[in-house]
DNA sequence: GGCGATAAGTTAAAAATTTCACAAAGTGAA
DNA sequence: TTCACTTTGTGAAATTTTTAACTTATCGCC
């Protein structure tokens, strides 16, 4: 299994998961070999990016040939965490947080959302998505017993910090925040956040002034 | 009203919103000048960082003083376009959907979705957040009678690219989509994604293999 | 009104990322 | 086996983005 050389772009993660959904495409329409160019077309990314992203973790491709798709699928989803399952909780049971639980998407990476928390007397207890919402004094001992090692917050902004010092306190390892505010969490918990709001403003931004024809997806 | 050179970087703008946001919050506490250290400090940015970004737009600071925080606030509320309303669709009225639609933070920054598409014989008609569920048959002539200029896809991935392009053909002028695949729109269009997996898949990996620390939000 | 302190705006250097361009490697046909 | 063709992996160049260092402006105080 590949394992290879110095640093890369923080986008290159980014990029890797793009192909690997490409890629399961591609397989599902019974393809097995593809080349960067070909990849690069479907995704619009330049081929040489796709090389250079690939190289950063081992030698995937025959030259002359391509990628053979099963096998850089395996690849991929080694080097992404998806050859195994990840216990997942999320704090927050409105709108948002139902939602995030009962996200097709996930359960078919292997992310599996074990449980639902929520700190208000009339949702806990509550099912959403076949699971019960648990009140915030049970999230301690939950993670210990369940071995959970991700966690999603889906609370309003002001709650997020607070929420947050929770998780880590209680041993949570990496944490997906959909809080509109910027959270700060101790070393050896891994962090990143996805915002709603801020991809509607860029969007707003880019109609109002930029004379950009196509907007790239950047993340 | 500020206008200024040349160009800048993507990432500029995202984080003009995260400024934006935490500018806001300055003012809730009745905090009226702020200076680029210490916004800085409250958002893990560096200073000069913020005045380059700031200095792609305008002089908006008095040197030794720092930055007003409420002309600020006006001056970046116009550069992201928030200083008027925008008319939002969203397509798909699955619990994402109906998240998305429901979402405190949109309406409060001028997103106002003023209806819900969905082409399953049992959701339409039905009510989510006040709104009624409307068939696609509906979509064209509800863009033009409605002014709208921005829609939100919140489908099963297969479905995004066909509904990309009647969105596009209906006259919407911008695309924030949900759904986890990539999609081609017609120039002219602005597309942005907003990717839930990739994330995750992100912190799967970094989780891993990686020793970084702490992980700065890449967006 | 000059002086010290602060902090913005800017220029230049550094770092990070993408793209290019090409040598090396594999295939298939003659 | 050799040749023509394809396509990878990669070192170097080009580009983009961030960071540091510096210059200039503003305030408050003596």
């Amino acid at each position: 299994m590949a394992r290879k050389k110095h640093k890369f772009p923080k986008t290159t993660i980014e990029r890797l998961s793009y192909y690997f959904r490409a890629l399961e495409e591609l397989t599902r329409r019974g393809i097995d070999t593809v080349s960067s160019e070909a990849l690069g077309t479907r995704l619009n990314i330049k081929p040489s990016q796709i090389r250079k992203d690939l190289s950063y973790f081992g030698d995937f491709g025959k030259r002359g040939m391509g990628y053979d798709v099963k096998y850089l699928l395996k690849e991929l989803r080694y080097i992404l965490g998806l050859d195994r399952n990840w216990n997942v909780i999320v704090v927050g049971a409105g709108n948002l947080g139902a939602a995030i639980t009962q996200y097709p998407g996930f359960m078919k990476r292997g992310f599996n959302v074990v449980s639902l928390f929520d700190n208000s007397k009339n949702k806990i207890g509550a099912e959403i998505g076949g699971l019960k919402v648990r009140g915030m004094d049970e999230l301690q001992g939950f993670v210990k017993e369940n071995n959970v090692e991700i966690a999603i917050i889906a609370v309003p902004g002001h709650a997020a910090q607070t929420v947050a010092d929770r998780l880590s306190r209680a041993g949570i390892k990496a944490i997906l925040n959909f809080a509109p505010s910027h959270i700060v969490v101790p070393d050896g918990v891994r962090y990143l956040s996805v915002d709603l709001t801020t991809k509607l403003e860029a969007l707003a931004y880019y109609m109002s002034f930029s004379k950009d024809k196509l907007w790239k997806v950047f993340s």
